[in-house]
DNA sequence: TAAATAGTGTCTGTAAGACACTATTGA
DNA sequence: TCAATAGTGTCTTACAGACACTATTTA
């Protein structure tokens, strides 16, 4: 059937990201308004195309992340999220893009990009809701990164990436209350964190005196999965069907 | 910084299958014998390059499917694995693989490929070993592949797409042994495959007369998502049943 | 009848949800 | 003292694991 002379055609990779992070107990993702077309104006998902044939996807996606949004690879989570590759989901010929999920701690500035590109956090259930339009498919591929994250807090330690090196127990909470969009019992989840051997481990003292009790400080632990898994309520929304 | 001349590298794509079933009790790989340079005579995962620049990727996927398994698009789990890029990959360039997971139910005959390719089922636990070479790293999106399968046994319904339209209750519960490595209590599998609402429901009276009482049969429910989840046993030893 | 597989019941330990309660700070 | 947040204890219910037991078929 093929040609001998059949070549695979050629395409461009881009490699996008969604990173989250929480600021004043929200979730928020950081968006790029683009500074040329297409889609000039809209806002974007920090990303781009590779630099040269060789770069290596990882590596592009660290220096997106050091380019748009000044953030350093150190303590920072970063996943692969999935692939994008709609004929036409870019005017510019066949783009595919590979994206990737970050998990930032709270950062003291909204990051401003290096270049002249303007990055600011958006509330996540803002640009999920459509009152923004974002460029290409990206509504989509956030949608996607934020369901990732909603999983991954079930079954791994990935609370803790939003969290600085210390962080207190409400703190934690929070994490769990803002992305699963829920309210959980602090005693509850205070006897549930401690009990999962290896995810939290104490780290000095107290800190944090603000009108209440001074809290304990904990780190990060060695575990990355949750046994057994935190569990998420049944959120009323979801419609369960028989 | 960048030249205005630089324009963005084009790279090859390609998509990758990690195709799954069950075949006398254990999990199987579909593999094919490459006839080709790079690897040429070594087994690799099912897949090619895109055959033109606006097929879709999800269309590419199902082509090699059925070119070189022969599995139509009906009754068959497909969903996106990950992508594969490293810089030196491929000899023939700079190609980035899309992979996808497919699972099929268990086929009556070693499914021979529509070309000339010779595609076998090969004993996952056998090519994971690492006593077959796989081309690429083909070995690594296997891994993945595998290990996304057992993780997804627990939480959502993926166990019937191994199932053909109807099957009982042991069936089910050998997908789950198989997949996981492990054995379970037929008792207590009983029990909670029965409770999760929609999981599976009846399917007329009952089949299979083996030298026992004959089973019931069952479909899959309309649930995909499993509540409460299966619990898969912690096992230390990984070993496998032969 | 026995052998084999299907399906049920029952106990027990663990853990989650729903609270009341105590502890330690600042004002 | 009160307000506010941190941390503990305790009851109840749900469910997983570990069985014994019954049911229905073929040989």
């Amino acid at each position: 059937m093929s040609d001998d002379r059949w070549v695979p055609p050629t395409i461009l990779l881009a490699v996008d990201l969604v990173i989250l992070t929480l600021r004043e107990s929200r979730l928020h993702v950081l968006l790029i308004e683009r500074g040329i077309e297409p889609h000039q104006g809209a806002l974007a998902l920090p990303g781009g195309f590779l630099n040269h044939e060789r770069e290596d996807l990882l590596t592009a996606a660290h220096r997106e992340l050091a380019e748009e949004a000044s953030l350093g690879p150190d303590q920072l989570h970063l996943e692969q999220l999935g692939f994008y590759g709609a004929p036409d989901r870019d005017p510019r010929g066949r783009v595919v893009s590979a994206t990737y999920l970050a998990i930032a701690p709270r950062l003291p500035e909204p990051v401003a990009g290096t270049d002249a590109s303007r990055a600011c956090w958006t509330p996540a259930a803002q640009a999920l809701s459509g009152d923004v339009q974002l460029a290409f498919d990206h509504a989509q591929i956030l949608t996607d990164g934020v369901d990732r994250a909603r999983e991954k807090l079930e079954r791994t330690a990935l609370a803790t990436a939003f969290c600085g090196p210390t962080f207190t127990i409400a703190e934690l909470q929070d994490v769990y209350e803002a992305v699963w969009g829920v309210r959980l019992d602090p005693r509850n989840f205070y006897r549930k964190v401690q009990s999962v051997d290896g995810f939290i481990v104490p780290a000095g003292p107290s800190r944090k005196a603000a009108g209440g009790r001074p809290a304990r400080l904990f780190r990060a632990g060695p575990r990355t999965t949750l046994h057994p898994s935190m569990n998420r309520p049944i959120d009323q929304t979801e419609k369960e069907r028989s």
